[in-house]
DNA sequence: ATCTGGCACTCTCGTTTTCGGGGTGCCAAA
DNA sequence: TTTGGCACCCCGAAAACGAGAGTGCCAGAT
């Protein structure tokens, strides 16, 4: 088990470890430790600790180094209650109720505003509503034979999609169809479009088709895609001096749906949470760590917002601010803003 | 002067170099080179391209590496007559004239073929038309005292902006408005969109003026925000290796308004240009090349296709390729498509 | 006149060696 | 239970070294 002072030496060694990258050894922590214990009372602590599985030793007679189990002991402590300190809020909270901005911007200015207050890559999505609702459907003509479908769902969403018809049709006549769809359809979900009773023509029929189609693909997602702000800071970090871990981190924020998958499977239900290395079952985030909050209003509208980084990022600072970010968010969407 | 057999002895070097990394030295090339000229006679005449400051040496005694003047001559060879061999054609161009897709989708599919085609990061613009010009105004309501303004322009372009209101509107008011605005302003150059001699309520007079401002900013920007697709392949290049190189490359692509600053830069004019390393003044290029065409009808419809990497990158293959979308898309676009 | 083979010399790069320092484990004494 | 002492371990930076690839130049062949 883990006794309090076992803990300290824990904790020192994680927060060695964070700003010095290199393992820690007994006596560095004695120092550091306000000279309470001497640096063989230490050793003898960190053998129990390699014990229980909490530090590693790259080889024998070397410092420590914090598993992924020494980082979650290390971590839990923050979760408990983070609270950022007050200094710094009130910049980020007036810029994100400030401004009138579309969703997706608003959520980029927030992950913006993270990163500047973690010094890490910060990611967020946009909020997304948890039912799929038609607001409205704009037939748009951009040639002979060409329109685009322009669908605007609850939330503000747009959805858009190009449909090339086999015959030419008169602009008007395609106003006429927009507002009949909307008069008929305002407000439904994708399972209500089917068909209405009233009679539709083809064209009406195959817009009723691909508007249901787009919606029922937009309700299989439940986060939107997810934004990155900060990579620069990424780089700065020194872990990716190894080849293999560049690479591991490359092939993650290649395809944003990647990243999506996996910060789903860890926020998975609500409130904060924070994957470390291998715990979740992805090989190549085996260096890399993420804090992810849900942020909105539970069942009306939610989105995720998190930090990611290297193993050994700032937990002490950054899981506060993930949950200030979150809290703020979902005060501002609560507020109805942005809507 | 580059006589004829110097010349080979350049290009022998480039290629050679373009393959191995490392710099090539005499006997290399003499055995390549179908062993009509003896190691010392290319020595000697790498002492000429030296002096001519085509080559460099890294070190007294090592082999040669083409220097960007270098590269330049090499690559004028490429640049007279730029045609891809006919096996890899069909498959592209199909692809690209087939699909029904909004302008980026295509956009990001030609860089997608265009990435696969060169083994390298291809980068497109979508089909900017020279002239901005409204299509349509949409009023959404999605929330009270606060609506979404969605603008279409020609070319399929959507532009949006959240607007909040003083007081709250009913909804058959916007969508009264919208078409009001829609009949008035249709068509429309930015510049026309001042006055029109008809009375407009408040919130209509709001709505043009920040219609006006969104197609003003729309007007100053020549091209659409650039589209990567393979930056994967990138990570491959041995060059990276280097620290700060790709610390170089990161900036470049971090920021897309980076990359296209320096592509508006590079393709001034019209037609196929290269740039190599040093050669467009940024200094994050030095390690890098750039090919930049220019596609679209002149003064019409326009847009780049393009692509970025190492300056020890396949120019053999990838001008042509270049070259080639470049054609296909002008192609596309002259039909029509997509429009 | 040009090209070529030969030769002495140079520089890099990967390997091996050496060496210092930070670290450990354990033991005996406080 | 804690601590100082001590022998030992192992990494990593620096030095030493040899092999390989390449050059420049000269004198003789074509």
């Amino acid at each position: 088990m883990l006794t309090a002072r076992r803990e300290s030496v824990l904790n020192a060694i994680v927060e060695g470890h964070i700003d010095t990258v290199t393992p820690v050894g007994s006596q560095n922590i004695a120092k550091k430790w306000g000279m309470r214990l001497s640096p063989a009372t230490v050793r003898s602590e960190m053998a129990g600790l390699e014990q229980d599985g909490y530090i590693t030793r790259p080889h024998t007679s070397a410092g420590g180094l914090p598993t992924d189990l020494g980082y979650r002991a290390y971590v839990r402590q923050f979760l408990a209650n983070p609270t950022l300190d007050t200094s710094q809020r009130g910049a980020v909270r007036r810029r994100l109720l400030d401004v009138a901005m579309d969703q997706e911007g608003w959520a980029r200015s927030a992950a913006e505003a993270l990163s500047r207050l973690t010094g890490s890559l910060a990611v967020t999505t946009a909020p997304k509503p948890s039912q799929v609702r038609l607001k409205r459907i704009q037939l748009v003509p951009v040639q002979d034979m060409m329109v685009m479908t322009l669908v605007v769902l609850w939330g503000a969403k747009i959805l858009r999609q190009m449909l090339s018809l086999e015959e030419s049709v008169p602009e008007n006549e395609l106003t006429r169809s927009s507002n009949k769809l909307n008069h008929l359809f305002e407000g439904v979900a994708p399972s209500e479009l089917a068909d209405s009773g009233a009679e539709l023509t083809p064209l009406e029929e195959h817009v009723v088709r691909l508007v249901r189609e787009l919606m029922e693909e937009e309700e299989q997602q439940d986060l939107e895609d997810p934004l990155l702000e900060g990579i620069q800071q990424l780089f700065e970090q020194p872990e990716l001096a190894e080849a293999e871990i560049l690479r591991d981190m490359m092939e993650i924020l290649e395809e944003r749906g990647r990243l999506k998958k996996i910060m789903q499977q860890v926020y998975s239900g609500s409130g904060l949470r924070v994957a470390i290395g291998g715990e979740v079952r992805v090989a190549r985030m085996r260096h890399f760590s993420i804090i992810v909050s849900e942020y909105g209003v539970s069942d009306r509208m939610k989105g995720v917002v998190g930090v990611f980084g290297p193993k050994r990022m700032a937990y002490r600072r950054n899981i506060p601010a993930v949950n200030y970010l979150a809290h703020l968010m979902s005060d501002a969407v609560e507020q109805g803003f942005p809507d």
